[in-house]
DNA sequence: CTGTTAGCGCATTCAT
DNA sequence: ATGAATGCGCTAACAG
């Protein structure tokens, strides 16, 4: 089936093969309004199938000014979190119709600024950005120019429609359970503070400390890159602590799985040395001995919210925006009773060093 | 800088701005050979920064066939290894001015037709696949199509430019390490068998059972999914067979990692009850308690070398191909010692259960 | 050195 | 019901 067609077969192959004007081909193909004979059309349609024509996407967009393309600005692909939003954009752009093209930032301004560069050029028809940088300046008008067409996961830019997740709620979440587990001197490993959600992540922390009245100990909040290794030394650095922690919260549980091993190292044990909680409930959690307690946020949903958003503002509607999205503590394993909780004998056993 | 411009500011606006042709624009713009007066140049600069002047990609592309996009179909961009593979692309198409457009298949091939469809009507200018589908019918004489433009990652179809690294080698040189542990018994865990680098990991277990006379034990091959949750229900069969492996291969991490948890729930460990040794090397295999012995595949530097080939393809030239990539097999704690090894006095007890 | 012109492939007036 | 002509923004012949 189908001609060894050369690649370039044009609507005016089609119209000469099926003896009429590129017009009529032109209506048959969008199935305009304009009405085309039964039988013409079928000639058409003929033409079409044996010269296996498709419509030049570059021409109907220089047309039309629209290239059923939108950018998507994520700090690293590769990263799992950012790979799961990304997810979600594209199945639901092309559900639409739409295809997407990624720009990577590493989470440098220059190369977001080349990103938006790119896809400016490429005439993508809107934008959505994720994973944003704190305190970057500049880029706020930038934005501001292409606000008809942008949508921001997270809070890269106040005044953009916008798609997100309470982190610093998020953090309150997971200090109250962890003070209702009997929890008082608890720790936290942020990420990397140049990230909206990161900074959120620690001030909802900070909020939380107060909240529940419990002491801000120095040392206590640690700051890692969200890597494996960075929390693999955070979790060394408050080991070293002349007051340890009984609880710590990670920023997100790929730190928390480097802290892990700092502590399998010591020979020390969750939850019986410490109750250890993560941010993003990776799939792992489930897996880790022990089960690891963490918060969800719901990576593909908010990719696919976002997009539902851009297309319809693209479409000239008003969505309603911000959008704000649940998150949800999964309890598990890593949160459990701790030595020093088992029973009332127990108590001001506390800090004696670890047990082999 | 910069005025409040309309978004369609085209080389005719600067031309007038300018005062002279949209020839002398477009050459300054591309640094054409043909000579433009110093004078002229100077107030064509200034007029495109003046409007905040870009070249429209769409009308450029429509003229010289030529995208400078690049698509790259995947299983699924969501999934660790293929996101590594695709930040390769990524980078290295940038870098040559290049953009990606992704299509994910899921490993259906009706997915595929259609992201190939897409990307064609999307002009791009070449295209990149991975994660074959092992017997997929009819593909063949359409990839045939696009020989000259197309460079697979693995082996989708024979006789089309590659890269490629040898799974079947990396499977041997697994079991040959094994071996060499002392373990005899050894199991493997596939990944779904419609991948070639599924299908080549399993062959190359069995070629190696062969090579190292071992025995090749009924239900010592599991299939899963490459998920945890498929690695997990494939250590439970294991575990209850009547004679049970000393050592097992997973054809990833993910897997292996999932089949720890099976092992945890029953209170065995590793090495000492079960050496294990996993396919991807992925971040997580040296902070795993205990560290976790992998195969490492370069999977980065295969979506870079798939995007030099692509490009140098595009640009006329004959690259070598296809283009064979090194394993190297990462030993660590997951391969040492199990209990029946330490000494000589142990023989015998091999089998005789787990001890608490 | 600079400008005029002719398309690239298509959708869309406006005629017929 | 059908077609001829126009132009989207740009580059490349081809004149001056």
């Amino acid at each position: 089936m189908g001609v060894p067609s050369r690649d370039s077969v044009t609507i005016l192959d089609v119209a000469r093969l099926a003896r009429c004007s590129i017009t009529t081909v032109s209506r048959v193909l969008n199935n305009s309004s304009h009405k085309v004979g039964e039988e013409t059309r079928k000639r058409v349609l003929d033409a079409i199938r044996q010269l296996d024509y498709r419509p030049n996407a570059l021409a109907k967009s220089l047309l039309s000014k629209r290239t059923m393309t939108i950018g998507a600005v994520v700090p690293d692909i590769s990263n799992p979190y950012y790979a799961e939003v990304v997810r979600g954009i594209q199945d639901t752009a092309d559900q639409e119709g739409y295809t997407v093209l990624i720009q990577n930032t590493d989470r440098l301004s220059d190369r977001l600024l080349r990103g938006i560069h790119i896809l400016r050029e490429k005439n993508v028809d809107g934008f959505i950005f994720t994973g944003g940088l704190h305190g970057m300046e500049g880029i706020g008008e930038l934005l501001c120019e292409l606000k008809d067409r942008t949508v921001v996961i997270g809070r890269l830019e106040e005044n953009l429609p916008s798609v997100r997740v309470d982190n610093e709620r998020a953090s309150i979440l997971a200090v109250e359970h962890l003070v209702q587990k009997g929890y008082r001197q608890i720790a936290y490993v942020s990420g990397a503070l140049h990230s909206t959600t990161m900074v959120d992540r620690l001030s909802g922390f900070r909020k939380a400390l107060k909240q529940f009245s419990l002491p801000e100990i120095p040392g206590y909040i640690q700051e890692g890159t969200q890597t494996l290794q960075s929390g693999y030394e955070a979790m060394k650095r408050l080991l070293s602590l002349p007051k340890k922690p009984e609880a710590i919260l990670f920023a997100n549980d790929q730190m928390l799985f480097g802290a892990m091993k700092a502590l399998s190292e010591e020979g020390l044990r969750v939850p019986r040395d410490f109750a250890v909680i993560g941010f993003d409930n990776v799939p792992l959690c489930s897996y880790f001995d022990p089960t690891i307690t963490s918060i969800e946020i719901p990576k593909y949903e908010l990719g696919q919210a976002a997009t539902r958003i851009l297309i319809s503002l693209i479409r000239g509607e008003s969505p309603q925006t911000p959008l704000w999205f649940p998150v949800r503590l999964i309890e598990r394993e890593s949160t459990g009773k701790a030595r020093f909780q088992t029973s009332d004998r127990e108590k001001g056993r506390r800090h004696h060093g670890k047990v082999l």
